[in-house]
DNA sequence: TGTTTTTTCCAAAACGTTTTGGATATATAT
DNA sequence: ATATATATCCAAAACGTTTTGGAAAAAACA
C-alpha cells in the first residue's frame, strides 16, 4: 500500500491525502478524517525514504552516549538500557530513524556531535550527561536541530528536558527519615560538578532549611571515586564512626555497596543498627541483605517522554519538560526509631 | 555534495559513477579507483533515503530484544548494552537503519517478528534468545531475509552465527578450577531449554568424561527463577549443605549473586570458605567483595562481528560464524587448595 | 449584483539514488 | 574483411513522498 493506491480509493488526488495525513489546513475536515480512517484501513504508512528524501529532512535522532567518568561505569550501563527501551516503542511508531554513537572521552562526545550535523545525518538530539553550563545546548541551537535533554543544566533552562526529580528525591527521603524519627541522617553525594548531585545536595541543604535545622558539614561527604572498597573505606572512617548517625542516604549503588561493606566490617547490622536508603539500588539489592530500601524514577517513562516532547517541539517551540516522580520503595533497610524528641514542624 | 555534483566532477554520467560505487563489473578498473578517490576527496557518501527508495530495499537492521523469562532481570540488561555498542559503528558506517524492540512475552516477540517483516520495515536481523529448535530461522528464510544469531539452535547448524563458546568456557573453568586442587565442583546452571545452557552443560559433562570422572547428580542443578532471593534458598539447601563442594560454578549473574547471598547468610566467606567462578559477572563484580573471578567474553566484539557477518552475506551466500574466546578474569574468589590428591591426567 | 476573499482541492516538479535497456567502441572469431 | 562478442559507458525511468503554485467553487463583502 502507497499513497498513490489510497488516493485512488478515496478518489482524491496525492497531494490531499499527504496533506490531509500532514495535518495541515487546507484540507476539510470531514475529508481529512475519512483520509485518517482510510489510512488506518489500508494500513497506510509514509515510506520514510520517500518522505524524507521528499522534504529534505534526515528524520534521525542522534543519541551520543558517554562512556567515561562517571558513566563508564557498568551499573550505569542497565540505566542507559531502560531509557533507550523508554524511547524505542515512539521512536519507532513516529517512523524516527535512530542513530547511537558511543564517546569514551569528552572529546569523542565532542566530535561525535559536530560530525553528525556535519554530514548532516541527524536532525535532532537527546542530549545526555549535562554539565552545569553545557556548551552543546547554544551549538545545537545556533545549528537550529532540535534537542531534549536528559538532564538539567544548572540556573534558567531555557530548552526542553526530562529529568529526574533529584531535588524532591532527596526532599523525599528526608521527610521519609524524620517521619521515622531519624535526625542526624548522613548523605553520600557524588561529585557536585555533575548537577543532578549538585541538585540531590540541594534537596538536602533546603530541606534542612526550611525545618530550621542546621546543615552539618561532618554528616555530608561526597565521593569521587566509584569503586565500594574505596567508598567503604571513607565511610568507615567518615560516617560510621559518629555514633549520632542513625541513617545514611547513599546517591549512587556503588556507594550503597560500601556502606554495606563498611557496615558489615564494623559489625553494624543495616536496618537494625544503621539505617540505609539508596537511590536506585537494583544491582545492589540482589546480593545484599536485607534488601534495601530505594528510591527510584521510572527511566524508560524517563525515555519515551523526551521522545514525546521531541516531536511536540517540531510543531510547537514550545519550553517543554518532564520531571520524573520520585519513588520510595520500602524495603529492610530503614528502622523507624522510638524515641523521638525533635519535631519537625 | 550529491551524486549529481560527483558525476560531473568526473565528467561521467551519474550511471557511471552509481555502478562504479557500487562495484558492478560493467566499469573499468580504472575509472571506478577514479572514482572511488573523488569520492573520498569530495566526502561523499550517497544519501540513504534515496538510494533506499530506489533501490527497493529498506536497509533496516530489525532487533527484537526479549524481557522476558532469563532475560527480565536487570543484571543481563548490560550485556545487551555491550552488544547493540557493539553493533553501533559498523551499523553507522554501512549506513543501515537499526529498529529495536522489546518484547515482554514470547508471544509480542513473535508478532515484532511478523509485524515487521508484513509492514515491510526491515529487511535483516540480528536474532537472539534462540530455542534448542527456533521456528525464526525457517519463517526468515521462507520470508528471504537476511538474519545472523546471536546464538546457535542445536544440531547442525545452517544459518550465519555469532555465540559465545559456552562449552569451551566451562571446560576452560574446570580446567582452571582443577589447577587450583578442586575435586567437587558444582555447578549453577539454568533450564537447558536455554541453548546456551545446554552448551554449558555439556562442556561440564564432557569434561568429566574426557577425565574419567562421574558426573555427580547432586553437583548439578538448574534453576529456572532469576531472582537472586529464589536461587540463594536453592544454593543453600542444595548445595552449601555438601561440605564436599568447594568451587561453585554460576551460569548467570543472578545466580551468582544468589550465591553471595546464601553464602553470607551462612556465614561462608567467599574465596576463603567456598570459591566461586562466575560467567560475567561485570555488574554484580562492581559492588561484591571480594570481586568474583569469572569467564567473560568480549560481547562488544560479538556485536560488531554480527554486523560484519550480516553485510558480507548480502554479497556471498557463505555460512559464517563467530565464536568468541573466552577468557578468565582472575580475582578473589577462587581460592588454591593445598592437598592435592586426584590428578587429572 | 458583481467583486473579493476563503476554502478546498490538485497537477507537476523535485528530492537523490538505482536499474533497465541500450549505444558505441573495441576485441575476437570466422 | 565481415560478423560476433565483449567492454565500457549513459539516458531515462522509476522509487514514494512533499511542496509549490495555482484553479475552481463557495462564501463573504460591496
Amino acid at each position: 500500500m502507497n499513497i498513490k493506491k489510497l488516493a485512488k480509493k478515496l478518489n482524491l488526488s496525492i497531494t490531499t491525502v499527504s496533506r490531509g495525513l500532514g495535518g495541515y489546513s487546507d484540507v476539510n475536515e470531514n475529508t481529512r478524517k475519512k483520509i485518517i480512517k482510510f489510512a488506518k484501513k489500508y494500513n497506510y504508512a509514509p515510506n520514510p525514504n520517500a518522505s524524507n528524501l521528499a522534504s529534505r529532512k534526515t528524520n534521525t535522532l542522534g543519541f551520543v552516549i558517554p562512556l567515561y567518568g562517571i558513566n563508564s561505569n557498568r551499573l550505569n550501563q542497565a540505566s542507559f538500557f531502560e531509557f533507550i527501551a523508554g524511547m524505542s516503542n515512539k521512536i519507532n511508531s513516529e517512523n524516527i530513524q535512530f542513530i547511537m554513537t558511543f564517546a569514551n572521552t569528552i572529546n569523542e562526545e565532542k566530535n561525535a556531535y559536530e560530525k553528525l550535523i556535519k554530514i548532516n545525518k541527524v536532525d535532532k538530539f537527546i542530549l545526555h550527561n549535562l554539565k552545569k553550563n553545557d556548551s552543546r545546548i547554544n551549538y545545537l541551537k545556533k545549528n537550529k536541530i532540535n534537542f531534549v535533554g536528559w538532564g538539567r543544566t544548572q540556573g534558567k533552562i531555557n530548552f526542553p528536558w526530562v529529568d529526574l526529580d533529584n531535588e524532591g528525591s532527596v526532599k523525599l527521603i528526608m521527610e521519609y527519615l524524620y517521619s521515622k524519627n531519624h535526625k542526624n541522617i548522613a548523605f553520600i553525594n557524588v561529585e557536585e560538578k555533575y548537577n543532578f548531585a549538585y541538585q540531590r545536595k540541594q534537596g538536602y541543604v533546603k530541606f534542612l532549611k526550611k525545618n530550621n535545622l542546621i546543615f552539618k558539614k561532618n554528616l555530608y561527604i561526597s565521593i569521587s571515586n566509584e569503586d565500594p572498597d574505596q567508598s567503604a573505606l571513607v565511610i568507615e572512617k567518615k560516617i560510621l564512626n559518629n555514633s549520632k548517625i542513625t541513617a545514611i542516604i547513599c546517591s549512587t549503588e556503588y556507594s550503597a555497596a560500601g556502606a554495606i561493606k563498611a557496615c558489615n566490617k564494623l559489625n553494624k547490622k543495616v536496618g537494625i543498627d544503621i539505617s540505609l536508603i539508596t537511590f536506585d539500588g537494583a544491582v545492589v539489592n540482589s546480593i545484599s541483605s536485607p534488601s534495601l530500601t530505594a528510591v527510584t524514577h521510572d527511566r524508560k517513562k524517563l525515555g519515551s517522554k523526551a521522545i514525546e516532547i521531541l516531536t511536540t517541539i517540531k510543531n510547537s517551540k514550545s519550553k517543554s519538560y518532564f520531571l520524573a516522580k520520585p519513588e520510595i520503595i520500602e524495603r529492610g533497610s530503614v528502622l523507624t526509631l522510638k524515641n523521638n524528641k525533635t519535631v519537625i514542624k
